[in-house]
DNA sequence: TTTCGTAATGACAACGTTATCTAACCCCAC
DNA sequence: GTGGGGTTAGATAACGTTGTCATTACGAAA
């Protein structure tokens, strides 16, 4: 910036004036200005421009979700992705992996680089470790999975219900046996899932199974084994609700493996590429993870220009989509 | 910073070198200063850090990919992250959307940001612009395609060869009339798959048949209505090559739409989930996207380390996986 | 005892920008 | 011709760090 000013005669301040697009600066110095910026290959610092700013803004957002690669998080990425460019805003993407000790760090990276807002997915028991950061300006907001002991803008898929109305469809086409198989207790989604499980079939009378419940799998190979255990029951369930899109996949090639897929009917939360395209086509409750991202980063830069607003938790609703996979009768 | 070094009783430069765990401080001054910035919630700042160091690094990277929610690039940003993460760096991911002003764009932002290096899929015609950059410091590394006008490190697949074993394939089984569905000529990963068609056929001594040549589709739904065009010739093709993920998930509609999924071939470049549960299984020219990832970030790095190393382009085998599809015999 | 080397600490400038304040200028009204 | 208001430009300090160099203290060698 020093040798463009030097360049085209004016002071430091100026060029920031042109680079900035500020008013007040005559044409002519404009383009004096531009024109040395143009020779010089001059490219302007944000890091830089950022530490002097007085809003202190680096127009940096951060982003932390179970795998950068898991289609679900993939869509919840794209979504934020489209609101952030509005603003000009550029995106670091991470995955946490599952694993407590990640998202401190990763929390801490982003907040070392001074990102504007923090968008992530709890992993820890507990969040209140973050009330030290957002003290200090950051803004932090939630996204499928609702913090602990911390208060801030969150956006979940209705799981309660959700799970609610896929085994409610189940217990229609007459299914008193239903499994269900899902991630570990203490993760919130899960759980979630599995109490609109258990409301469904306590309204309908049901009891709980637990020899029908299978947690602690979340990818899909370990759902796999899990689902083709379950098949292995003296008295099998004649449905299954898979919680999450890997562990229906997984189911999918459980069935598949023994050849029960058109026997045993199934449901899975979440929809997945080429759900449509098996055989049987897959029942899904069906969340919109693109518009979740979208609707998230709306609420983080909502909460940038207005840090006072109160915090709000925006319940998505998921849909079923109805298949084939799901209206498989009991009995063969 | 400042504070801490007041609480604390030392210098600013005191606190500076045990923030950065610089030897030659005296073990009492170090726990002075880690209590004090313990009780002010000290946070180091990378970006002011960042401008006054000499090596000017950043800790950071740019990803600059077709579509962050992409599966196979989303698997290609994972490998990339699995690397960044051993070395500290945080990764900007951002999707250029087959849009030239988009690249730029990017290319620009993450420039301004002062990213210490840049893995991208170049989607304008000409990459020569970057050249600049490059000599303000920047490093850039290519993905998936080559650049054009541009000498830098690249990681490509074979995709000549890849798509030539697809085609003998086919051809192994008695096909002759075999179809192609790909991106638009000008995406240089399609002209090399179009390329590998053409050499398998001349190889086996057969002409290019025009109709049986789709482009310009790239999503799953053209790609659907594109292959229903396909089958709907007077005289169709026996198979099928899809030269991309989403083009192959949309000939297995089109196949299922008619219920010619048994009866015509299909080979696809590039596996994705839940291909080997569908009816047929898809048979794929497989590559290993997180490998290519990891590998691009490897590259990335080496050359951060060392600017003068000689630029490499990595082609990266593909591997046929066959599961069903892709041996339909020709004939019904 | 003096001198020297080494290790620990601090003072200060600088990184590339922008905020603030002041100076200079022009135009117009009186 | 003078004063006042507005507009444009520049000088300077500051943002939060680290590089450089100077200073101090201490022990060992002479």
């Amino acid at each position: 910036m020093r040798d463009v000013a030097a360049l085209a005669g004016v002071s430091l301040k100026t060029v920031s004036r042109v680079v900035n697009r500020e008013t007040g600066v005559s044409s002519d110095l404009v383009t004096r200005v531009e024109r040395a910026a143009g020779q010089l290959d001059y490219r302007h610092d944000l890091t830089a421009s950022n530490l002097r700013r007085s809003d202190r803004k680096t127009s940096t957002l951060g982003l932390l979700i179970e795998d950068v690669s898991n289609p679900f998080f993939s869509s919840v990425h794209r979504g934020i992705e489209e609101i952030a460019r509005e603003r000009g805003v550029a995106v670091f993407a991470a995955s946490v992996d599952d694993s407590p000790d990640r998202e401190r760090d990763l929390v801490f990276a982003f907040s070392q680089r001074r990102v504007d807002a923090i968008i992530m997915t709890p992993t820890l028991r507990e969040q209140s470790y973050l009330a030290l950061e957002q003290r200090g300006g950051l803004t932090v907001v939630f996204v499928d999975r609702e913090p602990r002991g911390f208060d801030a803008d969150c956006v979940v898929t209705d799981n309660v219900a959700g799970a609610a109305m896929a085994i409610r469809h189940l217990l229609e086409q007459g299914h008193r046996r239903i499994a269900f198989a899902g991630d570990d207790s203490g993760v919130t989604t899960a759980d979630q899932r599995f109490a609109g499980y258990l409301s469904a079939l306590d309204g309908a009378g049901l009891a709980l199974t637990p020899d029908l419940v299978v947690r602690g799998r979340h990818t899909t190979v370990a759902a796999t084994e899990a689902v083709r255990g379950l098949l292995d029951l003296d008295d099998p369930p004649t449905a299954i609700f898979a919680a999450q899109n890997l562990i229906t996949m997984g189911a999918v090639r459980a069935l598949q493996s023994i050849g029960r897929q058109h026997a045993v009917a199934l449901v899975g939360f979440d929809d997945f590429l080429m759900a449509d395209a098996l055989d049987p086509a897959i029942t899904v409750v069906a969340q919109d993870p693109r518009q979740i991202g979208r609707l998230a980063a709306q609420l983080a830069f909502a909460r940038i220009d207005d840090p006072d607003r109160p915090t709000a938790v925006h319940v998505v609703p998921s849909v079923l989509v109805t298949r084939g996979s799901g209206e498989i009768p009991p009995g063969r």
